[in-house]
RNA sequence: GGGGUCGUGGUCUAGUUUGGUCUAAGAUUCGCGCCCGGGGCGCGCGAGGUCCGGGGUUCAAAUCCCCGCGACCCCA
């Protein structure tokens, strides 16, 4: 029996690299498309994406949302009718300007985000407090022209898989309320994936381009930096007030509603793939497998008819649980090599059968996890499968957890963070005056970015800001980002 | 946005400094056949390249120059 060691070598010494290699080679995403930012969502990889969409779906589903699809084009006009949010995009939008060889009078944008594709809507939607609320959602590709380095995924021109919840509600409580049940469905949606996060206000000057505040889940890689990977915006009246939408409210005044917007990307997906990840490859949950158990026959000579066989019979028998399994029969491999090829592609259980298993009425079960090796009784398998399954989900939330916690610091001197965050060792907590000029001097002082201060604790801080020694009124987080 | 490094079969690498011996080499991968089989075995045969694209210099360009496209790293 062998027990290889779960190395993580190259997955935290060369993050990039190993991410990008990891994309091909299990044939998530091609990204050589010859335009710059652009990829291709291959078949396994968009096996991979529909399951986590579906989670998402049916997060959303379940607290009321209603699927859409709105236009991909967004005409200027519109896109510049709130000034706050033009101003931050139009440098980055793409930009349609012809149709066949005729200009256009009014250039479109391909969508950066929806807000100004949809306001218009729903000003011919909502007439009345019985319109509200409304919530709806979409799943599209949306488009910066990123002018930083592009890479598959975590920072791409075209975003191939953005979900963006839009709400309306009567008041501002309601829409605060809304925000409440935004984070918890981003948090269930997380927890769901084993995806470890933390939950930070972004500060006034980091905060989305039309909204009152922004509230951001961030994860940490394995290289340090952090990774944005959800936003809730409350965006209270002024998209309303700019596209003048009204409802008339049950005493019969015409009042702006209010209104909030929350997207998940496809760094969503990335994050599952990168926090599990391991130097084997990439290792996914069960609830988002598009195989969760892969069976690999070890066919010595002249007893492959057996093994085979028993193989078949197992395969049937856990896909009445139900269960997608993968029965490797292929001829040219040695069982060796397909051991590599299914830890590659995240598959979180293996059973093999060979001559010894066959002998004892017995299977051999890796998991991806830790790649330990046991064996069952092959009557016991489907039970046996669905147990490790729990057992494995379980696990990865926890592990990924730990490992997150050791990484995030909390500090009261400037040193101590510029240290920490010169080495690249996760997230820095430190107290602050909540002066935008603190924070600024904070940046620039430790050469990292302000996540903001935390939504997820309630604590109460004690301390001095660390730039202007005044008395602190929350803490901040301080990272490296991507 | 600024700077740097770079682009050679599907993948990785040699060749570029000093233009000619390159009709572009090797490994891997892929296909066929054999051998094997509890962690990437081995052997034989075969396939695969507009040397990123365009222009220029030259008797001669993968190699030098210019412009694009793209990648990676660092800085704002």
């Amino acid at each position: 029996m062998h027990n290889l060691p779960v190395k993580r070598q190259k997955w935290s010494k060369d993050f990039g690299e190993w991410f990008r290699e990891v994309l091909i080679n299990a044939g998530i995403m091609d990204y050589r498309y010859p335009i710059k930012g652009s990829g291709v969502w291959m078949p396994y990889g968009f096996k991979i994406r529909r399951n986590v969409l579906q989670t998402l779906r049916y997060l959303l589903d379940a607290t009321g949302h209603q699927e859409t699809l709105f236009p991909l084009l967004i005409p200027e006009t519109a896109l510049a009718q709130e000034s706050a949010h033009v101003k931050s995009f139009e440098g980055e939008c793409f930009w349609v300007t012809h149709g066949g060889f005729e200009p256009l009078k009014v250039r479109y944008a391909l969508r950066p985000t929806s807000e100004t594709a949809i306001a218009p809507m729903l000003k011919l939607w909502i007439r009345s407090h019985a319109d509200l609320p409304l919530k709806l959602y979409q799943v599209v590709n949306v488009f910066r022209h990123e002018t930083k380095a592009t890479r598959p995924i975590l920072r791409m021109r075209e975003v191939a898989t953005f979900k963006e919840a839009h709400t309306s509600h009567a008041t501002f409580e309601e829409a605060e309320e809304q925000v409440k049940e935004a984070l918890e469905i981003y948090k269930r949606f997380f927890d769901l994936l084993g995806v470890p996060y933390c939950v930070s206000r972004r500060p006034e000057w980091d905060k989305f381009a039309g909204a009152l505040y922004t509230i951001a889940f961030d994860m940490l890689c394995p290289d340090g930096k952090t990774l944005q990977i959800g936003t809730v915006h409350n965006l209270g009246q002024n998209f309303s007030k700019a596209f003048d939408i009204t409802y008339e409210t049950k005493d019969g005044r015409q009042e702006h509603i209010w209104t909030t917007s929350y997207g998940i990307s496809g760094r969503g997906i990335a994050a599952v793939l990168i926090v599990h990840g391991d130097d084997h490859g990439i290792v996914l949950p069960p609830i988002i497998a598009p195989i969760q158990v892969a069976i690999v026959p070890v066919p010595y000579k002249g007893k492959e008819e057996p093994i085979n066989k028993a193989c078949r019979d197992v395969a049937c028998k856990l896909e009445e649980i139900p269960c997608k399994v993968a029965l490797d029969l292929r001829g040219d491999l040695t069982p060796g090599n397909k051991f590599y090829y299914w830890e590659l592609r995240g598959v979180p259980i293996r059973i093999e059968i060979g001559p010894r298993d066959l002998e004892k009425g017995e299977v051999t079960v890796v998991r991806r996890d830790t790649l330990k090796k046991k064996t069952w009784k092959m009557k016991d398998v489907t039970s046996a499968v669905q147990k490790l399954a729990e057992e494995m989900t379980f696990d990865l939330v926890r592990n990924a957890s730990k490992w997150m916690k050791e990484r995030v610091y909390r500090v009261d001197s400037l040193e101590e963070a510029k240290r920490l965050l010169a080495k690249k060792a996760g997230i820095v907590e430190v107290p602050w005056c909540g002066k935008d000029e603190c924070g600024h001097r904070l940046e620039e002082e430790v050469e990292a970015r302000l996540l903001g201060t935390p939504e997820d604790t309630e604590e109460k801080i004690e301390g001095k800001c660390l730039v202007c020694g005044e008395k602190a009124v929350n803490i901040v987080r301080v990272a490296l980002a991507y």
